[in-house]
DNA sequence: ACTCCTTCAGACAGATCTGTCTACATTATG
DNA sequence: CATAATGTAGACAGATCTGTCTGAAGGAGT
């Protein structure tokens, strides 16, 4: 199955996965068509379709590859906490970080449902990550004993959704010190906990 | 400059606007082609291109009529109150019973914005909408007596689109229970006043 | 009646997109 | 060496999209 090799050049796949995420990510799955991804894959069209099938089914495997990274960053920024509400308040800090990226642009899930019919894989790929993300939240929640953790959880995670919409849409980063006041005032409220600095 | 028909079938301008609000918004901006538009509005190709010069400024200028018509929204919905706290909050609830809309697809410059080219007309719109918000949950803060009034309007509006999401994401209607109740934290977390129910 | 203006209906050009197909090169393995 | 898998390069078909253009119909005002 390969997949051994560090110097020489990577598979077909990984290649189309490298330009689709770059591509789709910066200008929408939409705009950027076959023959770009191709091209700046350095990669044949037949290579393409031999490897997922369809455009349709590269933009699954974008979202998905995403999904994974996302989940990764997240999970390392929240096993550096000691405690639940520091954790729940280290996703705010790992996600205004992406912020401040030169690349940054938003939230691929969002952008992609924005942008794709409704019921196909897309919607899969977004249902997935964002069950993840409140997943996530509401565990927190709940660990940081807060008297309704789904509440909470739900409450945190239309921050999260905000603060990278504003992000995106306002070029102002310094929306992330605003979401993690927001969720400190509300871990605080379900909490029943001081929110001090 | 006409527009005194009530009758009569509309103006082509109107007819495209129309249209263009009704098939833009459900499938999005680039999904949906010139020629649909035209078909849907009963209008001819060239009347198009007469009237708004083409797509892009179609475009601009749906944006446009919605932005009115949403500010004409809250702006009722806000006069129905008394006190700033309950305006703020009125806000939230006029969002609400948007989520129940059978054709309800979430914001349409979030989505609009996830497709278009930055620098565009669109961006325009999205900006001119979106300061435009900001500014109505500023007021209302600073109304409302908030220690810090910028703070508390971007901390609604985070809560604002991100329930905008929510809704069309995750085709989760009771969201609009969960802004309004983390909103009521955040502006008595930010008056100092009780967050009664 | 005559003219101006808007509108309609649709052909057309030029570009672009997805997906298929052929033909050839490379590489690993038996 | 032989074979099979994988990748490359690019032509090609079929569809679709934006925008332009021609030609005719209808209504309003002088």
């Amino acid at each position: 199955m390969a997949s051994v090799q560090s110097t020489a050049k990577p598979s077909a796949r990984e290649r189309l996965l490298a330009a689709a995420n770059e591509l789709f990510y910066a200008e929408g799955v939409q705009t950027v068509g076959i023959d770009r991804v191709i091209e700046h894959a350095g990669v044949a069209k037949a290579s393409l379709y031999n490897t997922f099938g369809g455009k349709e089914q590269l933009v699954r495997a974008y979202l998905d590859t995403r999904h994974a990274a996302t989940a990764d960053r997240l999970t390392r920024a929240v096993a550096e906490r000691d405690t639940p509400r520091e954790q729940m308040l280290a996703v705010f800090e790992s996600q205004g970080r992406q912020f401040d990226r030169p690349d940054f642009h938003g939230c691929a899930f969002i952008r992609a449902g924005a942008e794709a019919s409704p019921g196909g894989l897309v919607q899969e790929a977004a249902d997935a990550f964002r069950g993840w993300m409140r997943a996530l939240f509401t565990r927190l929640a709940a660990e940081a004993g807060a008297a309704d953790p789904d509440t909470l959880g739900r409450q945190l995670q239309l921050l999260y959704d905000g603060a990278g919409i504003s992000a995106l849409m306002d070029h102002d980063s310094t929306v992330a010190s605003t979401s993690h006041a927001a969720a400190t005032s509300l871990i605080a409220a379900a909490t029943g906990a001081s929110a001090e600095a």
